[in-house]
DNA sequence: TAGTTTTGGTTTGCAACAAAACAAACAACG
DNA sequence: CGTTGTTTGTTTTGTTGCAAACCAAAACTA
């Protein structure tokens, strides 16, 4: 029962701080003047000179002619992150595809590869050399150095180790996917592996439909359904990272039986096999064909087609309500195949919210669709790989080139 | 859409940090020696020594003998919490009672009163009056600087200003509470409200049974359910500070109709009026003695009070298993009355953990009584109070002695 | 009483940022 | 086309705050 409030802080942690966050706004807001440096970080023009001059010795960054349209006085010289800079291999391990891509800093996607894949259960071993299959061609073409491996799994993921804990729609349970990687690509560097939902939530945050925002929650529809959230900045992750599976909250009371042990849960009643099954399509289908299917049907005015997207949209905003009564978000994420239909179930997901979510809470609250679509997971797989690089940059490049304290 | 990373980080915003980690230390963990401090904060000899004087020039903590059994080596002086430091004074607005406390560092009640109320709407100013009433000669009768009050209260309390949204067992809504206060004691020291549930999960995070752990949630069963959400070692607050109520999950298809326009809500089944309408006990009576006599009648056998804590058990367990799935905590700990019933529903909780919560989530997790009880409510505000002195241990003695950087 | 161990106190050194002074580069204006 | 004003980069100097090293002090141990 020791109580621990961590370390104090010495004048040496002072230094990576500052260059993390030079890093991190140029890795956000994009190439920026040192000028514009100065002010977003209130730090001395001297001090945000040597940063600069730090990151660009370190091969992170490169300072350029100023841009064009400058005002009145000296033009401040434009920094971004160098086209040589570090790379991540973003994996993304879904339903119904694969993919794989060669991300940069700045969430640059530099190439990329997806698969179609059966949506039936495999051996954690085969989908890890189909990714190896399609990755590795993309890494010998490229020569910026590599970082690190994030992996974007549809499954249930212990923080500590990345075990993959539970993964229903491969079939999987207690897989070490992260060792399984970086065995198959014999990489020695370190490889992360995260929740689809959580690392889209994060993408989202940084790059798409929740930027700026310090309380969200992105939802993402699939055969199941994920939730991220982001509270107060930083991604909710709960003692074993299984926090925002919101994939269970109960919304309808005679819905059909869940493999969780329950019945009508978010998940059995929102899934895409419930849309397809209310709309007549095969639910073994399944995938954005049969999706998109409904959609044009609905778009014709075909009556059972509107009927289940409503059916759909009814129970999506009960779900919603609830999620928005729990973490009082700023703004709700539609993603997965929910961004797909959010069109049609719009008006729903608002009716919800003013029945059932409290006066309050409910708003002060916006619903919208991802912005990032597929692309979300793979760069939040990115952004989960690049995370230690941001938050101390002194870690590139890789050679210690002298000791550091250990952390 | 300006993005915004914070501030670069001064050297000079080290000391103030540091000051904050000892204070914190010497606030949780109580007296320790100068050794341990520098063992616990991982700084030098010669930092502590400063920060140790600083903190004894401003008043804060005194430095006195060492602790008679000491080993070998020279013994090294123990640090405490001045005696005459600053004091806050805690407010606490409950359904049946109000209650006034003076508070110093370290948790340490210095004097209190408690009077009973009556479980009926009032106007926002008589309350007010009557916690002056009571809290004037507390404060008048005590010498050490008052910094702040901190007010607990049963109700929904914006982040942003302290406004309470909606207190629906007070009748109230939209009420400035803090300003009430601040006026009817004519203090010039900052008022700050929180709402109950949350301030109980800060306390029990601090000194309760919740130390130590980064992860949990504190449930508050009073006529309504509260939550507080510790995720990370910080209050879990969402975009307005609405985050964690989770009163109005749905638990009981068939359950009762709740304020809330839906049924069947954790706090419309297992609210405190719930278990004295099954116990067939007058649930306008409510309190604690009503409660206790069901707890009795249950103790002595009676049939009916074991099936009603039977039923109330059963259907939090539904809840707090929801609750475990969506935020995956290390420990759940049940306050208000729920203490008082939690020996009777222990085991339904945990069958209903073992039978709805996700296996990976379920199995990490525990369920706990309070164990600071009816103290819980009155330490949170004290620390919500403190909490601004606890981050900047420079802003005492309030008088400025020089300037300071805006922040 | 002498040796060992641990800590406090003091001095010195270093890292990092701020502030000030100066130089450079551009726009606007006459 | 030169002058003026504005903004920024660069260099120098100063300050803050922590660590490390050394010595002295205060206990225990034999």
């Amino acid at each position: 029962m020791e109580i621990d409030l961590g370390q104090g802080r010495s004048t040496d942690q002072v230094r990576p701080h500052n260059l993390s966050m030079v890093l991190r706004y140029l890795h956000l807001a994009g190439p920026l003047s040192r000028a514009a440096l100065t002010q977003r970080t209130e730090l001395s023009r001297s001090t945000v000179a040597t940063l600069v001059a730090e990151l660009t010795e370190r091969g992170l960054v490169v300072e350029g002619p100023p841009r064009s349209p400058s005002g009145p006085g000296r033009p401040s010289p434009e920094v971004r992150l160098a086209d040589d800079g570090p790379v991540v291999l973003a994996v993304e391990v879904g339903v119904d595809s694969l993919a794989v891509a060669i991300v940069g800093l700045g969430g640059d996607v530099r190439s990329q590869v997806r698969v179609d894949r059966e949506r039936s259960p495999v051996a954690a071993r085969e989908v890890v050399a189909e990714v190896h299959r399609i990755g590795g061609p993309l890494l010998d073409a490229q020569p910026a150095p590599l970082v690190a491996i994030g992996v974007s799994i549809v499954g249930v993921v212990r923080r500590t180790d990345g075990l993959v804990r539970i993964a229903p729609n491969l079939g999987w349970r207690d897989e070490p996917l992260g060792e399984l990687v970086a065995e198959a690509f014999g990489a020695d560097v370190p490889v992360l592996v995260g929740n689809d939902a959580d690392l889209g939530a994060l993408a989202e945050h940084q790059r798409g439909a929740g930027v700026g925002l310090d309380d969200f929650v992105f939802l993402c529809g699939e055969v199941g359904v994920g939730g991220g959230v982001i509270m107060d900045g930083r991604p909710l992750r709960g003692a074993d990272g299984y926090s925002g599976e919101v994939g269970h909250v109960a919304v309808n009371p005679d819905g059909r039986p869940c493999r969780c042990g329950s019945r009508g849960c978010l998940e059995t009643e929102v899934g895409e096999p419930a849309l397809l099954r209310a709309a007549g399509v095969d639910p073994t289908r399944g995938g954005r064909e049969a999706v998109d299917e409904v959609l044009h049907a609905a778009a014709r005015g075909d009556e059972r087609a509107v009927r289940a997207l409503r059916e759909i949209g009814g129970w999506l905003g009960i779900g919603v309500a609830g999620i928005v009564n729990i973490f009082n978000p700023r703004r709700v994420v539609l993603g997965g195949y929910f961004a797909d239909i959010f069109r049609y179930v719009d008006d729903q997901i608002g009716g919800a919210l003013n029945s059932r979510a409290l006066p309050a809470t409910g708003a002060s609250v916006e619903v919208v669709a991802s912005r990032l679509g597929a692309q979300a997971l793979l760069l939040g797989a990115a952004e989960l790989a690049f995370a230690p690089l941001l938050a101390d940059p002194t870690l590139f490049p890789g050679v210690p080139t002298e000791t550091r304290r250990a952390g």
